[in-house]
DNA sequence: CTTATTACGTCAGGCTTGTTGACTTTCCAA
DNA sequence: TTGGAAAGTCAACAAGCCTGACGTAATAAG
């Protein structure tokens, strides 16, 4: 079970980089770097009434305008009932606009006003930061490790959903 | 601001994956591969009374014996009175021991019980198949690259604490 | 030997975000 | 016309975070 270094590998290859040690420094390298990742955010969000939650919707309702209430609970993987407390908020402050379906009239397609649209790219603009800086410090060949092992992580479902969405400029 | 494909990169490399779309892909690579690599042992947590806190906790209290509370408290980044409940619930339930320390006896140094280990193995070895797979599929260079991004967005008190933790086998 | 500080624990109260369960309204499609 | 899907609502609850205030024990500083 404990996969000790100095231990044989299993194949004739080098897979050191395989040991329990490396892989726990893996998972919490994953465990600072998220806390890291979702700080900035916070930070204005906590002056706001919203939370985590109002971000995630903001940036999928961003990157994906007209999107339907059905498509949000699927993607951010919550009850209808905690979203639509998050949603209500963010309608009633004139961030989000719920438009009915045009195709099918009981769905609620969802879009960001402008004033919805200010606070996604001001959150994620400082999301973006960290990111690019961490990407520019890297370089691009660590870049495409690092996206490798994140869609690894992802079991089918989540990576469908990940793949699913419009990708713009991605060759990969 | 938008930086979008087809525009000439800053410097004289090809600076494609500094685009805002493909930090934008990053993001969201993020946030599902972060849920996924959560899942196994949330899991697991559900069916006792406990949650993620008490995983954390347990976690570092495994990589640490003996650390104090004080210690848990800024590696956790939370308040003593939240872990103070968690910790509470695993000393009661023979999880962990706190014994009176012997340099200062004002401190609690931190142990796992046998039952702690054996639950703290059981959670930590779902999540390590997990980064165990993901690494095997992405291969070596990848999981370097990973590594890398990954330390290149934590902040400065986030990366010494993360390089503080005793480093078993990386030589980076 | 006081006094201040540190480490820890605890009580009280509040917030966000998630959960179940039950119910209604609206609307498409068989 | 009727069954069922989509959306929204109300109620109740729990985890897990927070702040503030207070108490105790032990060490450090004066």
């Amino acid at each position: 079970m404990q996969n000790k270094v100095g231990i044989a590998p299993v194949s004739g290859e080098n897979l050191l980089f395989l040991t329990d040690d490396q892989l726990r420094r893996g998972i919490e390298a994953m465990f600072f770097a998220y806390r890291a990742f979702t700080s900035d955010p916070d930070l204005i969000l906590a002056d706001m009434d919203y939370g985590r939650a109002h971000h995630r919707a903001l940036h999928f309702v961003h990157r994906e305008p007209g999107l339907t209430v059905t498509a949000l609970l699927d993607v951010l993987g919550v009850t209808k009932q905690s979203l639509n407390r998050v949603l209500r908020t963010l309608v009633e402050d004139g961030l989000v606009e719920s438009r009915v379906g045009l195709r099918d009239r009981r769905e609620r397609l969802l879009f960001l006003t402008e004033k919805g649209s200010a606070l996604e790219r001001r959150l994620s603009e400082t999301q973006r930061a960290r990111m690019r800086s961490a990407y520019r410090a890297a370089g691009p060949q660590a870049v495409a490790g690092f996206r490798q092992v994140l869609e690894a992580m992802m079991d089918r479902d989540t990576l469908r959903q990940f793949k699913a969405l419009k990708d713009l400029s991605d060759p990969t």
